[in-house]
DNA sequence: CCGTTTATTGCCCAAAAGTACAATGCGCGC
DNA sequence: GCGCGCATTGTACTTTTGGGCAATAAACGG
């Protein structure tokens, strides 16, 4: 198993030598040539010091190699992580990521995993919900709702307001306030922020309070 | 690493047994009690024979071990897959998939990665990139917020009440009322449910007020 | 040095949200 | 029929939110 990094800043190498001692480096990709044809291996690419532009380029092409690749960013942000997996990476982790963890990573992506920020993975769960056709409920807690109690969850989850729903529903804003307390009791969400992020599967602040 | 099969079905026994011969098994995830505290494993769950309302149920019991869960279902559908990966899974394959990939599926969950076929994660990655904005964060109203007001938005986000977010950032409840006030303001939005969203990306009621 | 932006806070007020206690009416199962 | 859960609403009260008006202070650019 070889291990290239692509990177045009070198000062982080130490830590990637700590994971990998055999790792090989480059600036480009363009710079590896057919090296690595036969053998298995993975790429590491950092982003961080990239143009926006150059980077759906860069993982293009590193994605030719038939080799995982696993693209390191300084800040992972959400949608720049969904770009570049959807432009064929198999893994996005911090920079900085520690050795033990590049290791972690290397294990996965080199047998056929995927691997993101916990964090990232949640998002990205919650966002796709969205748009697949779903059939039961987000949550099993969504089915001790009653079928009133989750017209109104599905309002406040869009950003309505109590006045809104009564009008929605045609029933008074008392009602409203009614379903709501029986649903946060049920759901075990303090307000209706906490609901519709909930609703979104957004996880929550969970304070201790 | 202990690995554990929940299936009501004992027929495909023999080909777990084949990949991880000191597997456990059981029928319902009930079934198991806290006989796995403390060690490390891998909960298998097989879906198949489950009807649909169980199903999440029993990922998330399963989910409730500290342990990767991957579900094993008979024909993989989509929008299921993401259901029950949203609900705690890590793996989604298929029942009958060979010993080989079985051990390879239990080294990527093992090691914080997630599964599941190419296919799907492509079908996967495609989606996303429809809900996700490709270019800013979440949207560019967003620049014209001062770091601090960031902060408060951040919060915001994540279900916080203003009295949290004043201990959060050390300052009265009547300065996060003001940034409030500007955040709307400059982001469009109504009141602190709606900024939640959008700073969560999801479109809110487009009320006609 | 001066004007502007940003951050901060106080007092007060109005609207919205949430809760407590309570009542009415409807449908459904034993 | 009776009990039970669900939906509905009212009165009244507390808490949270949002905002108008105003002031202070630090930072920043000319």
């Amino acid at each position: 198993m070889e291990h290239l990094f692509i990177t045009p800043a070198g000062k982080l190498r130490d830590r990637w030598e700590q994971a990998f001692p055999r790792g090989r480096a480059a600036v480009r990709v363009a710079d590896i040539g057919e090296a690595t044809s036969g053998s298995r291996g993975i790429v590491w690419l950092d982003i961080a010091a990239l143009a926006p532009a150059e980077r759906s380029a860069e993982v293009q092409a590193a994605a030719a190699f038939d080799w995982p690749v696993v693209v390191m960013a300084a800040s992972p942000g959400e949608s720049e992580a969904f770009q570049l997996l959807n432009q064929g990476a198999v893994g996005y982790c911090h920079l900085k990521a520690a050795p033990e963890q590049l290791r972690e990573v290397a294990l996965v992506v080199e047998h056929g995993g995927f691997w993101m920020p916990p964090e990232l993975m949640q998002r990205f769960l919650a966002l796709s919900t969205r748009v697949v056709p779903t059939k039961a409920p987000v949550s099993p807690e969504l089915n001790e709702l009653t079928s009133r109690e989750l017209m109104v969850a599905e309002q406040v989850a869009r950003g309505a307001s109590n006045r809104e729903i009564s009008q929605a529903l045609s029933i008074a804003e008392r009602t409203v306030k009614a379903h709501l307390s029986a649903i946060f009791e049920k759901l075990g969400v303090r307000d209706r922020v906490q609901l519709a992020l909930a609703m979104n599967n957004i996880p929550t602040h969970t304070t201790v309070n």
